[in-house]
DNA sequence: CCCCGGTCTTGCATCGTTGCAAACGATCAC
DNA sequence: GTGATCGTTTGCAACGATGCAAGACCGGGG
């Protein structure tokens, strides 16, 4: 793709003054829909200043005579300027954008996160850069490798099958977050919720509502797994629930599809019928709602279902869902912290080391119709 | 937020050699996890030819004897080149980058509309940048005059609340794109189903399943909504239902929690039941079911249901949801061909007209449980 | 009357890349 | 042998902004 209208332009700009390229009077083509790029240099020449003025009016630097502030601003609204992001980025090193890059932005988890930094963000005065990596390790690996630097200030990394292995223990020489659940290390600083405690909250609900024969379903392959898994086994075991009651269905992806799937695949198995359903995600939980619906099993009274994410849609399932909510603006504000102390730390002093290690942000249960097992005890 | 790590690196380097500026042998500092930038410059010193060289090995210039570009590749793959897109943008004019702006990324419509772009973007070399608009107009306004050129190449826009009047009809001097249903007047090329075909269809069905009171929830204050009203119309009247039968009530915003209220109320209310409901959206027809469900009216023996939108969850709804599928991939593939006509168009030369109106993509329609009124007649 | 400290303004070089067009060398036809 | 041609390589300037440091200007104290 070209950018035919501008450069067509600055083609016909360079044909005016060949040779010299000091172009200066630029003409404003008409009146039409067609405006021409307003450059610094267009400005200072209206307003009769020098360019490192407007420079400075623009930036907002202190030193500068209320009467020529005035005069230039009246010059840059007049003109309609609108800065060039990519000369000042260049020049200063900074671009005003970060990345943020998820497995899969259709999975709702993913976009009510990504819509939650690029608001926090927007905050700030910072645009996000979004990419889709597909769950593709290659490309993690690619990212994390600094594939992103410089067209980015810095960078959020919600990875998914990054096994911590290949990444080692270097720390990339930009500023990171890994977001998310998921970690690749604890060299990196990371936000996200505490997903043993997160897990073991809500099984202690399902255990809490009388049930004792208890379905995990998710896969402890992936750090995140291990940690939801671990919460699983602590509040199993806490709750003294037999050990022969205990099971987790290995299910290869997080999607409604899966936990359709995995449910569907249970019942039809000859093992006795779980009275409990501890989804790792939203989305297992929703697929398996489905399958428990579509076989005639009611929920809550025959099996109770909870899950962790608390996406929009679970307080629309059948029944609704009872889910653990992390606080999604919370890890923006958070993660976006974490990426200026990084940025802000200068490396010729030594300054504060980079901040290491999950950095916890707060999550409830919320508790909806589909874990009433039994009527709370009032 | 300072992109310390380079802007230090930088410093150092001017120390140096002061004045001259051309610092040209530039040490890669020890073997930390930091590494220094490496340019083109530093390129061509180490594999022995002119920066323009590497430049037009890099970018895949045919004129480069095969000794030469093996041996600049070689230097590239050493040092660990990688282009700086802000450099690269600023002198070319074009930056790689397309501009994706939506409502609200985190409905599941626009998040899974947003993954279908960013992957066909990805497919031709380009990164989206992901805007999340919130339904502001303000926001939607500064973004049709050009807010996001100069940082992208072209702007993909769904606009949600913008008046067709705000943005009268001139045409933007970037290439620019109009995404999903709504429309600001046909002098911008827009790419998205026939709305008003999708709506008709859907209502079809349902007076195909014997529903004879078909309630629309939507509202006919956007371009969007008064499309699918009118297709709603387009098929009550073709069935000839009786006009005492059409009831369109109005939502504030196409949400399930809209959705939800909307159809408790009319439950509540002391009209006649309907026997079939057209969501304007999946969204809608999300929380109309959850509604219906909670009342205890069934799905779709009283009342049969059907949408628009078909995203992901619509399949796992209890019962599953009848909907309108577009292909977000068509939609997608054709934005972006649309986006590369208005970049590679010579406004000098007068080249092809920009093309306008409504570029219309396939739908289908997806029967699940939550229509089937009445068996179908086989 | 001049020097000093401060405020306000400016010129120059520079960020890393590509467009342009010229230079270069080798090959080829005559 | 000489000029034309082609393929290959190069130098220079420029994209639009900011960092740096010097210059211009102003008023007050010595």
């Amino acid at each position: 793709m070209r950018a035919a209208s501008r450069s067509a332009r600055r083609a016909r700009r360079m044909r005016q003054t060949p040779g010299t390229g000091a172009g200066n009077a630029r003409e404003r083509e008409g009146k039409g829909p067609t405006v021409a790029r307003v450059r610094m240099r267009d400005v200072a020449e209206h307003a009769g200043v020098s360019v490192r003025t407007v420079s400075n009016v623009v930036s907002g630097y202190a030193h500068v005579s209320p009467t020529t502030r005035e005069r230039v601003q009246r010059s840059l609204d007049e003109l309609g300027y609108r800065m060039d992001f990519l000369a000042k980025g260049l020049r200063s090193g900074r671009t005003g954008f970060i990345a943020l890059a998820v497995p899969f932005l259709a999975e709702p988890y993913f976009a009510e996160l990504a819509q939650a930094v690029i608001h926090a963000a927007a905050r700030r005065g910072i645009t996000v850069l979004v990419e889709s990596t597909a769950g593709d390790s290659e490309v993690e690996r690619r990212i994390l490798g600094g594939g992103l630097t410089n067209v980015a200030d810095g960078v959020l990394l919600s990875a998914l099958t990054l096994p911590a292995a290949d990444v080692g223990t270097a720390v990339p020489d930009f500023p990171l977050v890994m977001l998310g659940e998921h970690s690749v290390g604890d060299h990196l600083p990371r936000v996200g919720i505490d997903n043993v405690a997160a897990a073991r909250t809500a099984v202690a609900h399902l255990v809490d509502q009388g049930c004792r024969r208890i379905v995990a379903l998710g896969r402890n392959d992936s750090e995140n797994g291990r940690q939801r898994t671990e919460g699983y086994r602590q509040a199993m075991s806490e709750a003294k629930v037999r050990r022969v009651n205990w099971l987790v269905v290995p299910v290869e992806d997080w999607t409604r599809a899966r936990g359709y799937a995995a449910v569907q695949e249970l019942l039809e198995g000859d093992g006795p019928l779980p009275d409990g359903v501890f989804a790792f995600n939203d989305a297992l939980a929703v697929g398996a709602l489905r399958a428990l619906d579509a076989s005639g099993v009611r929920v809550p009274e025959d099996v109770a279902v909870a899950a962790i994410d608390d996406i929009q849609e679970a307080a629309y399932t059948h029944p609704p869902l009872t889910s653990i909510a992390p606080d999604l603006d919370a890890i923006a504000e958070r993660a976006l912290d974490l990426l200026e102390v990084q940025a802000n730390r200068d490396p010729e002093a030594g300054g504060a080391p980079v901040p290491a290690g999950l950095e916890p942000t707060p999550f409830r249960l919320v508790v909806r119709a589909s874990s009433l097992h039994r009527p709370p005890a009032d």
